[in-house]
DNA sequence: TGAAATGTTGGGGCG
DNA sequence: ACGCCCCAACATTTC
């Protein structure tokens, strides 16, 4: 019997689609599979939220490596070490896996190649967790891409459209297994308290990723241009943190959006939220860590505010915009926000109330089940004009004019902040604004049973132009 | 993947 | 009938 390959699972838990399975699978070989509790000292640990997901999506898989005939073998530890170590301990022939582009992971991965290779063991890195080799993205003269559309335009062009690779229907098994930890004692769900109760409609694993693309594509992505910005609707695909353990490929979501009968603009605005996932992780591959750095140096000299109060006001939901609050307790009870109001909230975290935008990051890498190291801190960034091709410092976003225009019947405010549903649609987004009579009828009494807007926005947005200029120099 | 300030235009009230 | 003014409504510029 050939020597055994180590199929190492990171955030591509799946059996369909795998570049890495696929490569096990023509060595011919035993398979064994693995999952690596990555304990690396300087790694960022995983949010709570995602640890949450993560539990149930390795249980998922194990699952489904059991009904093909195989198993998941658990372990934790600094991963280069654990699979040095675990290759030696099966003589394993060679040790394959598909990509990171984290900060580090990258150059560990390569350094772990070359152990392996010292030990005689062979490393196989493969592609699958975005819709191109992201080395392969270049400009004319051979460097990154730091714009969006030109990086997008290279990119689509480099996306083969080729069939999925099916999951295989068996997986061979070692004569013998190598030990395994145990899932539930990673602790990875929360106790003490439980705070995951709202989580219930997520279905971490391939099965429910698979699912949620099939249902995206036969109804919201019709519209998806319109809707997708639209937080009291079921607009959006609802995809990226099936995205982010890899439970579904990207180039899956890719090849169902070009072949579903929509218009072109909706298939195209679909194709291009993925393209910013690339381009997200594209950009933090060049090895600076965004979630620390500014991707705009210029920022460096940015006049943040120490304002824990406020920070914690806004973690909360209590700031007295209800589009804010609505998206922030939304967070705090699924583990999701909407992306419309994802911007909006970081746009009021960082303009309206000058914090800086690492404490958001942080607190949405925390709370999001889909948290990315990547796509957050470039989006955190984007929102506070820091990032790559980011929005121009003064765009501040109106979150009155933004919740009148995207939630018109205020549902969406309702749904969340229930102390607000008898108002009337027209006060609903600013409900400082209403008279004595009308917050009397509709049971608000402002500064009690919900707060009374913790800045004024003509003067926040005058203080946060006049912070953009000091930065500038120009104060 | 904005919003506010400023500028322009044209219909209609009015003397 | 005509010019003047007001002010939506829309366009452009600025932050």
């Amino acid at each position: 019997m050939p020597a055994p390959v180590i199929l190492w699972f990171r955030r591509d838990l799946r059996l369909g689609d795998n570049p890495a399975l696929q490569a096990a699978l023509r060595k011919q070989a035993p398979v064994i599979p693995i999952y690596v509790l990555d304990q690396t000292p300087g790694l960022r640990a995983p949010g709570a939220a995602s640890r949450w997901w993560l539990d149930k999506s390795l249980a998922a898989l194990a699952a489904d490596l059991a009904a093909i005939g195989s198993r998941l073998v658990l372990r934790r530890g600094p991963a280069e070490l654990v699979v040095q170590t675990l290759a030696q301990e099966v003589g394993a022939q060679a040790v394959i896996w598909n990509a990171l582009f984290d900060p580090g992971l990258a150059e560990r991965d390569g350094d772990l190649g070359q152990a392996l290779t010292d030990q005689g063991v062979e490393p196989r890195r493969f592609n699958g967790g975005h819709l191109v080799d992201l080395n392969l993205v270049r400009t004319r003269t051979g460097g990154p891409y730091s714009t969006f559309t030109p990086f997008w335009r290279a990119a689509q062009a480099l996306v083969t459209d080729g069939p999925a690779t099916p999951a295989p229907t068996r997986l061979e098994a070692p004569t013998s297994w190598p030990d395994s930890e145990r899932l539930a004692d990673w602790g990875l769900h929360p106790a003490a308290p439980d705070w995951s109760q709202g989580f219930g409609d997520w279905r971490p694993g391939e099965r429910g990723a698979a699912e949620r693309l099939e249902a995206f594509v036969r109804g919201p992505l019709t519209h998806y241009d319109q809707a997708r910005d639209r937080p009291d609707q079921a607009g959006t695909s609802r995809l990226s943190a099936h995205l982010h353990f890899g439970e579904i490929s990207p180039r899956a979501c890719w090849r169902a959006a070009r072949a579903a009968a929509v218009p072109a603009v909706a298939a195209d605005k679909f194709l291009a939220e993925l393209g910013w996932r690339d381009f997200c992780a594209a950009i933090s591959a060049r090895g600076r860590d965004l979630a620390v750095e500014n991707h705009d140096r210029r920022f460096d000299a940015f006049p943040w505010r120490d304002a824990a109060a406020e920070l914690e006001a806004w973690r909360r939901g209590r700031t007295g915009y209800p589009i804010v609050d609505a998206g922030m307790r939304e967070l705090w009870a699924n583990g999701y926000m909407h992306n419309r109001v994802r911007m909006i909230s970081a746009s009021f975290l960082t303009k309206h109330l000058l914090v800086d935008w690492r404490e958001g990051e942080a607190w949405f890498w925390d709370t999001l089940v889909d948290a990315d190291h990547a796509s957050n801190a470039g989006n955190w960034q984007w929102v506070a004009g820091s990032g790559a091709d980011a929005a121009p410092y003064f765009r501040i976003f109106n979150p009155i004019l933004q919740g009148e225009t995207f939630d018109p019947g205020g549902a969406y405010v309702r749904r969340w902040i229930p102390e607000l549903t008898r108002l009337p649609d027209r006060l609903i987004h600013a409900p400082w604004t209403a008279g004595p009579d009308v917050l009397a009828q509709a049971g608000v009494r402002l500064g009690e049973t919900y707060p009374r807007p913790m800045v004024d926005h003509a003067q926040a947005r005058a203080r946060a132009l006049a912070a953009y200029a000091e930065m500038r120099g120009e104060a």
